[in-house]
DNA sequence: CGTTACCTTGAATCTCCTCAATACACGTGG
DNA sequence: CCACGTGTATTGAGGAGATTCAAGGTAACG
């Protein structure tokens, strides 16, 4: 096997649970020993991936349930024509392929955003974590309803909020969930998103999209330019988006 | 204790889940004999709601978790200015309350459509269905992806979908999803849905809405005069939608 | 028979979309 | 090294679509 040298290094390293370098942050509640022990053997392994590869596709099933464990992803669907909405987003902790597991096909597509690397689990196990650990099953629900609540208030935004208020709330909860999940420095994020994907979220044309950020950059309530985007003021910022300002909840993780 | 005739006479009626009219009806699967035994235990009792009422409030908590027995709600989030933006409806065999339930608080309120009569849960013990169950825990789960997933297309509508696509989309899921609650007889169905109420979740301004319906009829897909919508050709209005035909799933209870 | 809730319609205004053109950063191959 | 293509961001102009305001209309109910 010849040894050229590949285009990009990947991680190789295989992430045990008890090693997850997420649980060090204070926003992901603690394993029992027990349910360690049983996360351990659940993980089947790590999947690293390129930004802009497909990971779920709407109406297929896929054998395995995936967590995020470092990059973007996001979630979205078609209509027959190819208009495309974005659902949500997965950040580092957020689950991929619940729905698909729990049916037998998924509602929607998913698609990497930047390089990730997917925590891997069997889907024909989740029946296990079902049965023998009660703690787990509920953190499963738990995070199920959370990302009900998110689209809820995607929903909410698209549905009645204005221009301003709608790429605002956006910019604000995404910031406020990679905060959470550790990737803010300084104030800084790096921020994966596009104009143009940004404007399928908030349901825009990317036009219209590109001049409410205009309008809006008139607040400094934040800067967003290349790749980083940085939040003065979170409650500036819930104050333009009709919304209070994010907390700091504490929630289960896988 | 004075005997004066009610203003309305009310079911009195306690239903216990063996005798639950719903479970008739074959969209939904059967209990086993032990899941059958702890609901009958896990059921506390029934609420009857006038039409208009609210059931729960949001950032409110709550002590129960509902099923719907019979009757309409629909659940909602109103931005601080008191914009309204309808996020689902509750039919027969749906949740309400399980986000109130898992979180501390409601993320969403809920109003009663129609007179309804509510199955009442205490949501402490939803932990020994979780312990005690697998499989009503995992129906639980499912119940709530699958919230997930109306949710999902709900946000597709209002993000991507044209005027007569969003009205024809919503009209069509709600007949379908009573269809399958039994409520659609001889093609007819008791449609409590205002217009105002329809305006606030396709997002639209009423006027807007009733002007799209107008445009819609002339389709002859459906008609919708008085309390009762028929549709003529669920095929012919899920292509006005943009959409699939809807099929006939089978569905956990409880 | 008047009140109330809901539906309907027209006109003026504003929001948002499409089309079109430009600009910039980046990587690739000549 | 430069020319070129690609992906992303930006801006203007004209038109389609949605909102608001305003005025009626109908049916149910006390």
């Amino acid at each position: 096997m010849s040894s050229k040298r590949a285009t990009k290094p990947k991680p190789k390293v295989q992430t045990p649970c008890d090693r997850c370098p997420l649980r060090g942050l204070d926003t992901f509640r603690d394993f029992t020993p027990e349910e360690l022990a049983f996360m351990l053997e659940f993980k089947s392994g790590e999947l690293v991936l390129d930004a802009g590869t497909s990971i779920l596709h709407e109406g297929s099933n896929s054998p395995h349930l995936y967590t995020v464990l470092s990059g973007w992803a996001y979630k979205y669907k078609t209509l027959p024509d190819g208009r495309r909405q974005v659902l949500n987003y997965a950040l580092p902790g957020d689950f991929i392929g619940l729905q698909a597991s729990i049916f037998d096909v998924s509602s929607h597509s998913v698609e990497a955003l930047t390089d990730v690397v997917l925590c891997v689990f069997p889907r024909e196990r989740l029946w296990d974590l079902f049965a023998r650990h009660t703690g787990l099953a509920f953190d499963v629900t738990w995070l199920g309803a959370h990302e009900e609540n998110i689209l809820g208030d995607f929903l909410v935004s698209v549905g009645k909020r204005s221009a301003t208020e709608r790429v605002a709330f956006v910019l604000l909860q995404l910031f406020a969930r990679a905060r959470q999940a550790g990737l803010v420095k300084n104030g800084a994020l790096g921020f994966p998103v596009t104009q143009e994907l940004l404007a399928d979220t908030v349901g825009f044309s990317l036009v219209h999209t590109n001049k409410t950020l205009k309008r809006l950059r008139r607040s400094k309530a934040f800067t967003w330019q290349g790749p980083t985007l940085e939040v003065a003021s979170e409650d500036k910022l819930a104050e333009l988006a009709s919304t209070s300002p994010p907390g700091t909840g504490r929630r289960p993780l896988i």
